[in-house]
DNA sequence: TCCATTCTGGTACGTTTGTACCACAACATT
DNA sequence: AATGTTGTGGTACAAACGTACCAGAATGGA
């Protein structure tokens, strides 16, 4: 399975049309068809790239993870505010995008393929909260309730604010941790 | 679109087996003919009591809904016990329902005829955690650190007992009064 | 330059899909 | 008993699907 940097950029293509028709239409819109047509590339392609559509389907999915991954590993620990900011933009900049994260969340619960990037993706939340791992009941406890905030972003819309994040991120991390 | 008895039975049996296809094989799995193979009856009946797959899966969600937050709603409040007993027999009796039911959350943020429902469950959650309404601020926080929780008992498996689940949530509320 | 590998893009095939249709059985109402 | 509504189940069909195939273009090392 090695490919001519050629070969390679067109793989890539793929892989980010796979994750455009995610956001657009759902797990549901994915297909041979619907992703070559989206990279602009000829049917044949999608299956030559990738033996299998759940192949495409796991590879872009490994990939979106890892991003996000380094998107919270990336985050200067303590700075609040620039958290709240990469939470604020990653729902509302492209809800599409960010209900599709989940919704692949879901997927890697049912596919053993997927569970090992899930789960690296799920802990990398933790580490962004709580760096040195010197108090993990607490970041545990914050992480839950982060998860349940993006949650709530992306289906009430509120917090609405940049700044209405940040507080609430706050109350989740003053509250929690008395209790750690 | 009104029915006979009989009618109304065969209804709900294509409604109940939309749910157990949905739990055994995730919202891809989803087809008349599947449903109907699952529920015993012809093909044509699963066109005949829907109009459109999208009315079968809709209205198939609007129950599931509906019984969850019955669920949540027959609570007695504060009764901590209870309700770590109900988070725990709703993930671990049966995970791939549970798993259904969150991938029809997300299906609803994408389609505006569940959006409603969608968000009714939601607070539903927030209810049963603050009956009488006296805490708002105080039940978001927590309902979000619930929601949190339920994720990961999904995908990790953990807490794995009740004990521990009743102590999560212990946790999460003992922590968050503290910021209402 | 030659040749083997890699890549291209068009086409084809067998399945499965959503949905429509229809002849008929069952039923309720008069 | 007659009649109109409602439910039944088999079948049909066009579309979309995953995937396989292949003739040839492009490419890179000998």
């Amino acid at each position: 399975m090695t490919f001519t940097p050629k070969g390679e950029a067109r793989r890539d293509a793929l892989l980010d049309a796979v994750l455009r028709v995610l956001a657009r239409d759902g797990s549901g819109g994915i297909s041979h068809r619907a992703v070559s047509k989206e990279a602009g590339v000829p049917l044949a392609a999608a299956t030559y790239y990738f033996e299998s559509l759940d192949d495409l389907y796991v590879s872009a999915l490994k990939r979106a993870t890892a991003e996000q991954v380094a998107l919270f590993e990336g985050l200067v620990s303590g700075d609040l505010r620039q958290f709240a900011e990469a939470l604020y933009d990653w729902v509302y900049r492209d809800r599409g995008a960010a209900i599709a994260q989940y919704e692949l969340m879901f997927l890697g619960m049912r596919r053993d393929a997927l569970r090992e990037d899930a789960e690296h993706w799920y802990r990398s939340l933790e580490c962004a909260l709580d760096p040195q791992g010197q108090h993990p009941e607490h970041a545990r406890l914050v992480s839950m309730g982060v998860d349940g905030l993006l949650l709530r972003m992306m289906w009430l819309g509120e917090p609405a604010t940049v700044d209405a994040v940040e507080a609430t991120v706050r109350d989740l991390i003053s509250a929690t941790t008395s209790a750690s």
